[in-house]
DNA sequence: TTTTAATTGCGAATGCATTGTAATATGCAT
DNA sequence: ATGCATATTACAATGCATTCGCAATTAAAA
């Protein structure tokens, strides 16, 4: 087992954790797979959104690429990963933690590429007032910051 | 994608306004071609985001396709256009009037891709609050909204 | 274990964006 | 106006992310 990539939990909660993720993607009656299964190791071990091509560079010897594109296709599907876009073109990835208050946003560093998670967002009456002038519903949003970081400013 | 054309404006002063472009790009030094007037034409007479192939198509025997992302690049370089990501990796320009209160987003139908064009936007106080929690400085946002239009709900 | 259907790997294809290069058009000085 | 230097174009080729087709493989049920 990789016990490299510790963060701030010890290794075993970190298993734990990992356990219980496959545990649900087997509830869903789908097939737990070897490829389905490294990726949710390596997706669960990091901090920050991912793309589906550092994924397969982490894991590269138990999966083929186009198979990231497809299980995490099929993670989105499900709601196990949410989708971000750092306006480079290149989808990135994030485990959703199930019942979490997942809706966060990222600054990102111009020059180094840092991310930092936010937990700020804009009020609810925003959307709301859209809501009124536009005529639209059941709005969403993708909202991403960008900047300069302490070390490269 | 639905590229509404609304002209609040009659033809004539339509045609002064494009003029003015052609103007502001003459005395910028740059060099006023065939192609990069067609563009502008092109540009001038949307209401919403278009991408480079949108404009292609619109304008193709003016013009290459390659072309069409030269000027573009060149356009938003001068500050003449500005670039909209909507989240499906395509990017969208559109022209920017100069002096104008040129930071706006969109509002994007998940079913037909109608487009509206939003003057709201959160408070600075959010941006203030995140650059002192983060170190950031020089910050800048992406936002663009989601949700159903009034005639497909 | 056998069966069956889902899944994978592999390679090729697609689509957006970008770039190299030779040819062309433009502006300028004469 | 004419010739020259430079900017710009068209066309083709390329890079990169993503998707597709299909035969081979594998997980889970029977």
């Amino acid at each position: 087992m990789d016990t490299e990539n510790i963060h701030c939990c010890g290794s075993f909660s970190e298993r734990a954790n990992l356990d219980k993720w496959i545990e649900r993607l087997q509830s869903t009656g789908i097939k737990l797979t070897a490829p389905r299964q490294a990726i949710l190791e390596y997706l669960h071990n990091q901090s920050h959104p991912i793309t589906n091509r550092e994924i397969y560079n982490g894991i590269s010897n138990d999966c083929d690429l186009a198979s990231v594109y497809r299980s995490i296709g099929l993670f989105i599907k499900i709601g196990f990963v949410q989708q971000f876009d750092f306006g480079d073109g290149i989808a990135r990835f994030e485990l959703v933690e199930p019942g979490s208050h997942s809706h966060h946003h990222h600054i990102i560093c111009n020059v180094c590429s840092k991310v930092i998670e936010l937990d700020h967002c804009f009020p609810d009456s925003l959307t709301e007032t859209i809501a009124k002038n536009t005529g639209f519903t059941q709005i969403t949003h993708k909202l991403e910051f960008f900047g300069l970081c302490s070390n490269c400013k």
